[in-house]
DNA sequence: GTCTATAACACGATAGAC
DNA sequence: GTCTATCGTGTTATAGAC
């Protein structure tokens, strides 16, 4: 660990001194095409464009990744990952703090879903900015590169939440806390898209509801979660 | 056809005779970029798939539209409008058939906002199949096409709905109103998603959530926005 | 590992015959 | 109004020098 473990590699990869100290030429491309694909969209950014953008020559990402497919991928994976480690670590310290027989709180899993998002998608700084439009793009234009990567990276986010909100609302039956939940994951998308692009609903409200408020935000939509999880099942 | 009737070219446009009986290119093109553009995007069509499954040659979008970036605002102004008609119609009715002084129920005007979309969705027959496409797409990709044209479409609709709303939910302040119903917008709009590619979904619940029950999809929605609207507002 | 150069093809738009 | 042909530019991917 301390030592050669890691080096042993098919070439030896970088001797172990700097791991990201100036970024390496993989790494810039991979945090360019983040940016890119975060302002532009996939389909909108050509692969000259992130090596340009990453001070690469434009042959870099066919020999660092195969293709532009394959960059799509580990981009892909490599902000979802972090971002669904954060959730999952805030719930399992969420219910560590509830006895074991009792009821969840709504409104405290919904923010452990909810807030992780939203907290990253406002700031463009942080990289997550680009997951939530890589979600949606996703789902509006499933290319090749969704394939398996959505199911690895989500399926576990799905069935813990989905357990939480079973052990939250008892009363209601599996099939409905699903339903709600992917609805959920609907608004939760939309409301990451407040921060590309100028938001439809500051214009519309002439500014009474801004996005730019995050913490507003994030209390909106938790409550509102909580008001859709909380009511009855639909009697038919 | 028989005779001269149809050879009639410089201006004089039809005749008044057929109008879409055997749809004209123009039409066809239309209707060939809608179908298109529901299952690849619109960065994922050329100019030429278009061309030639609309059996028109590679120069009649030039002609007939002067570029693709009008088609695309054509294509999606012809969805939306009949789409938001039927939305506000419906609404209409509602509204009439209330006292004027009495509240307004919150499924009710919420089933006139979901019911149009998601049958229209789900129906694959269905021209309109493709807008919540078209949408989740402005909102992730906004084109040079999207300017204006969403505004003048849904505009009205936004205004109408958030006054049924605030009827509906009288001891609301208007900016929750605001933004539970664009929270609401997102789990409609991904809701409609459904129903193109495969649904995680169903594949995720084994089954048991089946997006092809559309009534059952529409009523879960419809209870999920019920219980999300009717909760009060945030305490702080 | 990095670079130049280019292959091989797709794109939207348009000119001009019919 | 329809067609062919093509212009100019863009794309991904790759071959081969260093």
């Amino acid at each position: 660990m301390t030592s050669v473990a890691e080096t042993g590699k098919g070439t030896r990869k970088k001797s172990a001194s700097k791991m990201a100290v100036d970024a390496d030429t993989k790494t810039r491309l991979i945090h360019a095409a983040t940016a890119l694909f975060s302002t532009k969209g996939i389909d909108g950014v050509s692969t000259r464009d992130i090596t340009s953008a990453a001070k690469a020559n434009s042959a870099a990402i066919g020999y660092h990744f195969g293709s532009k497919d394959n960059l799509v991928r580990e981009v892909f994976s490599a902000l979802a990952a972090p971002m669904n480690r954060t959730r999952l670590d805030a719930l399992t310290q969420y219910e560590a703090s509830v006895p074991a027989d009792a009821q969840l709180d709504i409104e405290q899993v919904a923010r452990c879903l909810i807030e992780p998002a939203l907290r990253s998608a406002s700031d463009p700084g942080h990289d997550a900015h680009a997951l939530s439009r890589l979600l949606l793009l996703a789902r509006t234009l499933p290319g090749p590169w969704v394939t398996n990567v959505l199911a690895e990276q989500y399926d576990e986010v799905f069935n813990r939440f989905i357990s939480a909100f079973s052990r939250a609302l008892p009363e209601l039956d599996r099939e409905t806390i699903c339903w709600r939940y992917d609805f959920l994951v609907g608004s939760l998308l939309y409301a990451s898209s407040y921060y590309y692009g100028q938001s439809r609903i500051a214009r519309i409200t002439e500014g009474k509801c801004d996005p730019a408020d995050v913490d507003n935000v994030i209390d909106q939509l938790v409550h509102f979660a909580g008001g859709a999880m909380r009511c009855g099942a639909i009697g038919r």
